[in-house]
DNA sequence: GGTGACCGTTACAGTTTTGTAACGTCCCTC
DNA sequence: GAGGGACGTTACAAAACTGTAACGGTCACC
């Protein structure tokens, strides 16, 4: 389940705002009131998406902002801004800053539903950047693992870096330079076998999938979702 | 260089686009007319970005924002749109479809510039999520590589997904459970010296930031980018 | 249909990787 | 400061990985 984290300071705008996301979507959801309490929940809880109000007392928004990016363990929660209407300054100097995206008060509930979700769905790709998925295939580059129909694939290194360099550029046809060049770091045009060695290992191991392997003849290998 | 694919049938406004963009940024931009030479265009080209006019002739914009994400070599291409003040059907529509970005007509320059240095900036850590930087390491999930201040070290599989795994919470105190069930998928709690092995010879290919894994005696280990 | 280029396949040996056992060392607690 | 638990280190053998050579098959073009 996705967590967010909302930073205002008024309670009436906290709870507007959790009511309608929780409305049409399942979030867990944590609140705070002002700056440090913000930077304490968002190192502790590592939220998926922090709503930050710009208004703050004591601490104000873009500072709280500022140090949220410093910070190691918060700096890729992607963020969206809320700000009075009309406050320009704020709002370039946030998006100067890297703000994810940007919302004037008043807001409608539905826009920034619709805001959140695109944004998970993109940071999504983003730390889920772990996996990439290309039909009945899932490449998962922390455990170097391939799932295909949800089943479990053991690939060696080699084959991981093959399969994923084709997988990067589906329907892309790559030359055997380049894939020898990716995935060997060979520099020169060495004529060699190996290269076909590692494809029939992988064609294999894909089982009825291996020929999402084609071969183009002179030219190079291409991966496609067929 | 990042590439930008700007789409709109006036010639001015692509004009007026390509001159703000290109002031101060350097970019490699490719225009399109119309829908279907956008989708063309996109799909050869494969662009970082997109700047998508919803008003175009024969083929409307939506269409081709949709078109866009249904095809498996475009649909990770982040997509800003353009949209007349006051439309505000497209724009709900246009985010419920998963736009990353919007912007009214007229828009500024200047906003413009820094919402498409965002989603760049966003989206690099997207498909070059390949790349995972912490001070002076980048570990690189395609290659499976690890830069350490610019020096290539060679990991093997295992070592890399336990670097990985410690990398990817950085300052967070993994269990040695944990971490024996990410890299190695020991389900049980098993005594083992195995795990202390490879942390030995991590440290030992990351000469002096060995000490960047710390040991949490009872718990487990550790990253801190020291 | 012959020819040459290109790709597929097989088998194998060298190398690397990996887990484990055994022992050493450190640190905390009493 | 003695004891025990936890982590570090070393060495090694089994297992896995990988590249290469040799040969076989296939395709395209003349």
């Amino acid at each position: 389940m996705p967590s967010i984290l909302i930073v205002d300071d008024e309670e009436d705008i906290r709870e507007l705002i959790a009511v309608n996301l929780l409305r049409e979507e399942n979030y867990k959801l944590t609140q705070a009131v002002n700056g440090l309490d913000a930077l304490e929940k968002a190192r502790s809880d590592r939220p998926d998406l922090i709503i930050l109000d710009l208004m703050l007392p004591e601490m104000d928004g873009l500072t709280v902002y500022k140090t949220i990016r410093e910070d190691a363990r918060t700096k890729d929660i992607p963020v969206i801004m809320l700000t009075a209407l009309g406050r320009l300054e704020e709002k370039i100097e946030g998006l100067q800053l890297g703000a994810d995206d940007y919302l004037s008060k008043p807001f409608s509930p539905k826009e920034l539903m619709l805001r959140v979700r695109n944004l998970l769905r993109r940071a999504n790709l983003n730390t889920g950047g772990n996996v990439v998925e290309s039909g009945p295939f899932s490449l998962d580059k922390s455990a170097l693992k391939l799932h295909l129909n949800g089943e479990e694939i053991e690939l060696t290194a080699t084959e991981f870096k093959l399969l994923l360099s084709l997988i990067e550029s589906p329907g892309i046809t790559q030359e055997r330079a380049d894939l020898l060049k990716k995935v060997w770091g060979y520099s020169d045009m060495i004529q060699t076998r190996t290269l076909d060695t590692h494809i029939k290992r992988l064609r294999e191991k894909l089982t009825q999938y291996g020929n999402s392997i084609e071969t183009v003849r002179g030219i190079g290998y291409r991966f496609s979702e067929g």
